[in-house]
DNA sequence: CAGCATCCTACGAGATACTG
DNA sequence: CAGTATCTCGTAGGATGCTG
């Protein structure tokens, strides 16, 4: 039967990412940033965690370099696209780069941003599965020297083996404070 | 068997994503959603992008089956959290299941659910590298077999070589509309 | 073309009070 | 405990128009 996932030994009062606690009452009610939270995830979605700014990246991907190119592939009005645009080069992700070609600005993604691929490509293969379209895949990831569909996103282990959900389990590391 | 892949080179022209262009003209400003995007990323994103989101379903995978546990973990507020935990049982990444033991709610992954996983490890794992905290790895992952840790979230051939970010080509495939 | 600068709307979100 | 109902505010997002 089904068993119940104790996917966490780390047990929950071991308070994971603390919420935030401080004088926010009665106060202006500012959204919360996740930056208070000891929690990778909560790193990660507190640069590529706004609505448009993925499918920036992946237009990026795709090859876009321009301002103009974003804009029109995905439909996102200017103010939008500036002030992503801006957070993804603050943060490292996009890097500007004067185009050698007509002098004007190209949006390059750095390694930082290269290696959100797995992100992206995560999230792909799920919507690919779960959500698809009738007619099939509509995008196919192909290893460029063999030409051969990559594999599915998965989880592996030391020796390579595909774990299923429930075949892990979370630990404490260094970082985490067991207060 | 793995169908065969057409080596269109998918250059951009062939917009991936079509932006939306309709009667929006002077009219109330909705958000638009990314639904009319082909496309599987847009797809997940209209599920999961939102910014609680990740956040609960990560405290699911630690464990958390009830609304006050994601409330007390997350520092959410409760109509955030209503919201955010409706729509995830409606899209059916989490299913509703009556407590044995006190007749209240639990939140349980689903399968759709659980794998999701990837997408999580993935976040995670780009936080820990390029976001860490000072006294390392907060959470680590292991195989529950061995006790060892897992691989980083990766890109494979189908042959299992690792592929960076340049070794991948998109090529266009049947559910991606051409006209 | 690549943006700022404006102006406006609607949604996301926080706090609190209330219900079964 | 598990929500629902309200009320309020801030911010994301959209539609322009203007500039170098």
């Amino acid at each position: 039967m089904m068993q119940l996932i104790r996917v966490a030994r780390l047990h929950h009062a071991t308070v994971l990412c603390k919420p935030l606690r401080e004088e926010t009452v009665g106060r202006p009610v500012k959204y919360k940033t996740f930056d208070h939270m000891n929690c990778s995830l909560a790193q990660t979605l507190n640069i590529i965690g706004e609505r448009w700014t993925l499918l920036i990246l992946r237009d990026s991907f795709f090859g876009s370099k321009r301002f103009a190119q974003f804009e029109r592939n995905l439909g996102i009005s200017k103010n939008i696209l500036t002030a992503r645009l801006n957070t993804l080069v603050e943060e490292g992700i996009l890097t500007r780069r004067t185009s050698k070609e007509d002098g004007r600005t190209d949006y390059v993604l750095t390694e930082q941003g290269l290696e959100l691929q797995p992100v992206l490509l995560s999230m792909t293969h799920w919507g690919d599965k779960h959500r698809p379209h009738p007619r099939g895949e509509r995008v196919t990831f192909v290893d460029r020297e063999t030409g051969r569909p990559i594999q599915k996103m998965g989880v592996r282990g030391e020796d390579g083996r595909l774990l299923a959900p429930r075949d892990i389990r979370a630990t404490a590391g260094p970082g985490l404070e067991t207060d």
